[in-house]
DNA sequence: CTGATTGCAAATCCTTTGCATTACC
DNA sequence: GGTAATGCAAAGGATTTGCAATCAG
């Protein structure tokens, strides 16, 4: 199995990116995360890794990969965007307004439905967002309220 | 046909909320926009019907507004939150990439969708947010790139 | 070399908070 | 009169920008 930060780095390269000490490292600490981060979240999880590392810079490597397609962002809730390795299938999530747990599901028919809508309205889709909210049942979820 | 602002003015009285004279002012002229608002779009539209308003106060008077489903809160790409007043069905949102044209629509069969996927995955739905993103056929679309 | 990239600090944007004053009820 | 609501200014958080120094190609 090839690493994937292997992979973003060439696919910067062949884009005409300049591939500094920084850049690299920083790609390669985040490409190692699992799950959905804000930027500073990101920031407080490789700056061990990335020693000196500017905030700007992680902002700016942050948009960059995610213009890149290499991390797809996502707005959940409220506050800031969020970033997660991108290169499974494109899924959408469910988030439990408890506990905030986050679980990512796929969905063949509403896609499709989707598509229709948009044929239907006279738009040519390009992209959607779709984040469901409840309550999950986990037991150590605080259902209070 | 009962005026909006009046029924709001009356809920609010209703849930003990002080009605000064700011506040119908502002509910008042909300109340009479169509369309997706930011709090800061918002503020330059009714500023001329409420001399003196207060940035705060506004924000203060919206989230009260969208805590009593007045308004309801739509998160639609980047940037700021977005508020538009309540009272028709739910709907979703279609967002033209290219000239910023906003559609809303309903589709049953999603809805529907939704509530099953939640189950299956062992959440009780609360609440869902979709948008689709694409680009118009409007003639005065710029439709570049 | 030459321009892209970086870190820093300052600036910006949007929103919230502290507080004394005002105005409902 | 007692307390919620207001306006102002200051604070806050997140993100972007200007710029000189640095570094990849």
């Amino acid at each position: 199995m090839k690493d994937r930060s292997q992979k973003a780095i060439e696919r910067l390269r062949e884009q005409g990116y300049r591939l500094t000490g920084v850049r690299k490292l920083v790609v390669h600490s985040i490409l190692k995360l699992r799950g959905h981060w804000t930027i500073q979240e990101i920031e407080k999880k490789i700056k061990n890794e990335v020693p000196g590392l500017g905030t700007a810079t992680l902002y700016r490597t942050v948009h960059l990969l995610a213009k890149e397609q290499i991390l797809s962002e996502t707005k959940i809730g409220r506050g800031a965007a969020r970033y997660e390795v991108a290169g499974k299938s494109h899924h959408d999530h469910l988030t439990c307004l408890q506990c905030g747990l986050i679980v990512e599901f796929e969905n063949a028919s509403i896609e499709k439905l989707q598509k229709q809508i948009a044929d239907r309205l006279g738009f040519h889709l390009a992209d959607h967002r779709m984040e469901l909210y409840g309550n999950c049942e986990r037991s150590r979820c605080p259902q209070l309220k």
